[in-house]
DNA sequence: CACACTTACGATATTCGTAAGGATT
DNA sequence: AATCCTTACGAATATCGTAAGTGTG
């Protein structure tokens, strides 16, 4: 009762062909197979497309008519399934990524190359921005990775860890700080502090760490780029706290760096996904790398 | 390893519907059926197109990039096989006949009528051309069907006799020739003569006749419309001889009919099909209909 | 008799519905 | 418990290939 895909194929076949023993090498059938194929096709739309003439077949008016437009749906059935299928394959799709200006540079480098390698044909898009956009981002859908810290009482995110991250201490060169093997976040109120964006999540890490140790940084200035407060630093105006995966994005002349401890604290830095967009093969294949490259 | 027209149906419902449940109502199948459509479609494709959470299922990015393409695909499909039915049961097309003249406004009033009322979305397209060209335009596929006489030595082409013809002397009311039962082709050549186109069919079978009787007619001038004719000879120029189908067109007073005989012609007129292009269903039901007609 | 399409028939694959089995709210 | 999806299984259907049949040049 309804047409298929196979004897819209067929009828394609035959038309061109003129002959059902030729179209049966086109479409890997045999003869017979052809031949039902097609009377099953007349029978469902009702009429004859071919006339059967003795020993040839020639296209009735309303063959002739629909051969285009067959041809036209089974260019777009095939087109739109390869689609499909390069993007589950990988061979094709987008992903976009929302990471924290610490990932995006510490970590991505590296990562975006070997997936890169991996599915030449996958576009990366890459928006390096706070930790609240990341989320929101990922909640929207508008990305489908997100690289930061845990997203806290998001109950539509997962939260996958990845690395370990701690603060350090940097310092001018010749700081008398540098003269420990770790500075305690009590000693960094003592000096002139470089601090960056108050909306980035590690400086409301550093002030919630520094609240808890009952001192009160000494604010020179903050900055927004890191490499900014790199050089502030190196100039000697003061010293500054950042994840070492920053640090070592700016680590020059000039400047050093020391654990800090009292307390020791971990950074958790992982994947955001959002709980109600699935992830796309390209972004799954994406995080399968991530987690596999440490 | 391929998809299928229903697992597109299904895929589009249960998108739609977000619930296999729902979905099997639209599509009346069980709901068994849609979880194995969709799973079918999945492995055709090469990757999950919902995400199955817990009690929900949620379309993947793929999914949801595809199902408007989906949409597209099923309703292109739809449409043309709504299209190629229609056609085939005689709701939709077009037939286009090249018919004598003669024929044209005698035979067709009422079938054109009876076939209209019968299919009332068929478009009729009608060529009133003489022999010559309507062999030639059923020849090129120009027109699905000639009435006309028989096309002699064409083999590309069928004829099939309808109805049978007789040629009448027209004269006005009160010439001598009417005084008789029956007008003898011989008697012609003694009264002025009022000829039509001498490229049409019932002139050349005229010439022929009169040839072959041993005589010659004194031509007045010759018309190309039938109804010019008509008035002519009731104006008192001439006599014409006209097939008995075209004389009841241009029956008015002041001219008058008897039957030629020696010899006693059968003009014979008929359907004319190509043997190369099938005939479309429409125009076999116009065939069907005028082979019922008579 | 060779060629091209059609029919016949048995084998295989697909698809469907009913029934039973999880899992979640 | 109710709801929703999945799995299991037997039946109906469709499709295919081999082989035999038909008709034309």
């Amino acid at each position: 009762m309804n047409p298929s895909i196979q004897q819209l194929r067929v009828f394609i076949a035959v038309a061109h062909s003129r002959s059902l023993a030729e179209a049966s090498e086109r479409v890997h059938l045999s003869q017979p197979a052809i031949s039902i194929a097609l009377r099953k096709l007349e029978e469902n739309v009702g009429g004859a497309l071919f006339a059967r003439t003795s020993r040839q077949l020639v296209l009735t008016p309303e063959g002739d008519a629909f051969l285009p437009v067959a041809v036209r749906l089974l260019n777009d059935w095939n087109e739109a399934f390869e689609d499909l299928n390069d993007q589950f394959s990988k061979q094709r799709g987008k992903v976009t990524i929302a990471a924290l200006p610490t990932l995006a540079a510490g970590l991505f480098p590296q990562v975006i190359r070997l997936f890169h390698e991996a599915y030449p044909r996958i576009n990366l898009s890459l928006h390096d921005v706070l930790a609240e956009q990341i989320n929101q981002m990922v909640r929207e859908g508008r990305a489908d990775l997100g690289l930061s810290v845990p997203p806290g009482d998001a109950d539509d995110l997962t939260f996958e860890p990845v690395l370990e991250d701690s603060y350090v201490a940097v310092c001018p060169c010749g700081h008398p700080l540098l003269a420990q093997p770790a500075v305690a976040w009590g000693q960094l109120a003592a000096y002139p502090f470089i601090g960056i964006n108050r909306l980035s999540s590690s400086r409301q890490d550093i002030d919630r760490i520094m609240q808890s140790v009952g001192e009160r940084l000494d604010i020179l200035c903050d900055a927004r780029q890191i490499a900014t407060v790199g050089r502030m630093v190196a100039a000697g105006l003061g010293i500054s706290v950042l994840p070492s995966l920053s640090f070592r994005q700016i680590a020059t002349d000039g400047i050093a760096h020391r654990p800090l401890v009292e307390p020791t604290i971990r950074r958790e830095l992982g994947m955001i996904l959002s709980r109600r967009h699935p992830p796309s093969a390209a972004a799954s294949a994406l995080c399968q790398l991530i987690r596999d490259h440490e």
